[in-house]
DNA sequence: ATGAAAGCGCTAACAA
DNA sequence: TTGTTAGCGCTTTCAT
């Protein structure tokens, strides 16, 4: 009974408190009347036996797990630690805990809807756009509706609410911006796209280059994969070129560091030779050399958004019938890896 | 009854088999006798009714969550972000969920505590070090034990298990690299220490220069916090001496990155003016100009055996009655950014 | 080899 | 305002 390993339940509260478990409860939850005086008994006999609320029992009687699962991207990705640390934060602060989703087996739609049937999450914010599927919107869709936030690069399926930043406007004015320091043939290394559509970065390309009137010249654009080392095959591919663009715009800072390592290795020099222009503002940008002009996004509020809007959702699930959609606006950086052209 | 809502309960697999949920039970966890058709039927009757286990429910009968809890490091750490997945994945092909520890209030010692005593996870693989109080130990020597693997840079509490790399070792190898190119003034730029012990990666350097008999000049430690700002501080600092080392050994790729960076900045080439040898190999190091010499740790295998060792513990107490300490071994490479004195 | 029943710790409906 | 009671879905004796 006084066995310290004992981890102390509602009962034991209740006892030391001279009051029933229900009222224990209902001082907890702040639900319901009780009296002043039973209210901090209450809280005296918790403070007295260390007591702690057992999830587990609260899940299964509430039928809620006051979980968050995310799914993020495999490879460290250094972009996402942020994003995901602010959804920690207000995951926690609002009582909140955060699972973390590992993969098993080949259909996503499955063991992401298996957290939710298991009473192990009650909804699920999902940054990886490799999971992107045309089963993945069942999931939304389900006769269990589990709660779901997009957040990630690609056009998210509009019937899935989502935050996302503004990839391709940004993307345009990135583009806009060598247009202004008077590039012409501009060409774009464009990252993995896992959705039919194509990738708003490079939509974004197209828009400016459209709106300025340049003509797009496919042999411009490399497909490439979001890492450093798909960056220096873009660079060989570029030199392979016998007209090279003089400004080149990367889908993401690792690949135009790759494309800046790639070039300098065969000598040629970014911004002398060429221009460069990132996206994401990684924390080695702004000191790397020559420093990384780039789109900075606003991570922590992407993961905050998100995170805030997934748990209103599950709180007051009536009041979101329709999905939302949130888009927050990225800033372009300028540094040293662009420059006018002829200025090298 | 047929509402494709509701999710389906062990009773509804029961009625289904026309077998008892007891049976359902010991089919569903290979415990007990249960003849072959039997155990057919439930297999039939689990596909037939799309069943998933309620965990909230078998972790209220158990008292075992089947979910791990981590503690990592504040600001998006690209580091150990590789450490995780590899976590992650050991975690889920076990059947464990990894839930991901949010910091509230400023005694830590408590709150993690109360994800054990919620029954929200069975045990910890801490990996922040920031987390090291003198508080932290009592966590494991506490009478309910939360089994914890401590996996950080820091010489780790004795009473705790550990899974860790050969920071010292790997770092008296990256300094004597220096030595064997003909260096003798050599610095340090060391990373914060939170343990009443000295840095593990400062005593590596130390005992490197011991062993080569060079006398180490105090000046020639700089205390910084391993961003890249605090590397360019630490540039700005070795150029206000009057007699600046030839090689600098930084406690992490960042800093050394910072470094290079900041003697760009004022005319200080790398490595003609001074070598610079990192810890960590994050992934720019091989792109950064000049690519970096540094020390690559076993970050996959790093989470991967804190991960095992966690759950081996879980599952078998009574084997692990003495703190395990594992040792993983890193690996210098060496890339541009050292180089033989006098050969700029 | 299988089933009946108890109970893990909590909350909510109903009584008092 | 407070207590009593039932039951969330599971596992595990204890019978049979």
């Amino acid at each position: 009974m006084d066995d310290p390993r004992k981890i102390p339940t509602i009962q034991d509260v209740a006892r030391q408190a001279k009051v029933s478990a229900a009222t224990v409860s209902r001082v907890l939850s702040n639900s319901g009347r009780v009296s002043e005086i039973t209210r901090s008994r209450v809280h005296a006999a918790v403070q007295a036996t260390g007591y702690t609320i057992n999830q587990a029992a609260r899940t299964l009687r509430m039928q809620r797990a006051k979980t968050i699962l995310t799914a993020v991207p495999g490879i460290g990705n250094p972009f996402y630690s942020t994003v995901i640390q602010a959804a920690i934060s207000v995951a926690t602060s609002r009582g909140y805990g955060m699972l973390v989703a590992g993969r098993l087996g080949d259909d996503p739609t499955r063991w992401l809807m298996e957290y939710y049937v298991s009473n192990r999450a009650d909804g699920l914010l999902l940054f990886d756009d490799t999971l992107v599927t045309h089963t993945l919107h069942e999931i939304a869709t389900d006769d269990r509706h589990m709660p779901i936030i997009a957040s990630y690069d690609q056009r998210p399926d509009p019937r899935l609410n989502s935050v996302i930043t503004d990839n391709r406007e940004a993307s345009a004015r990135a583009v806009q911006h060598l247009i202004e320091y008077g590039h012409r043939r501009i060409g774009h290394v464009a990252g993995t796209s896992n959705s039919p559509f194509p990738h708003e970065r490079l939509s974004g390309y197209r828009d400016a280059m459209a709106a300025a009137q340049l003509p797009v010249d496919e042999r411009f654009i490399y497909q490439s994969d979001y890492t450093m080392e798909g960056g220096r095959s873009g660079a060989e591919y570029f030199m392979s070129l016998k007209d090279m663009p003089t400004a080149i715009f990367a889908a993401n800072d690792e690949m135009a560091i790759g494309l800046i390592a790639g070039f300098r290795a065969r000598g040629i020099e970014c911004p002398r030779d060429v221009s460069i222009v990132g996206f994401d503002d990684i924390s080695v940008s702004e000191n790397y050399h020559p420093s990384l002009t780039t789109v900075r996004q606003p991570r922590e509020a992407l993961g905050r958004v998100a995170a805030e809007l997934l748990i209103n959702i599950l709180e007051d699930q009536a009041e979101f019938s329709e999905p939302v959609h949130e888009v927050l606006p990225s800033e372009l950086v300028v540094r040293e890896s662009s420059a006018r052209i002829g200025s090298g």
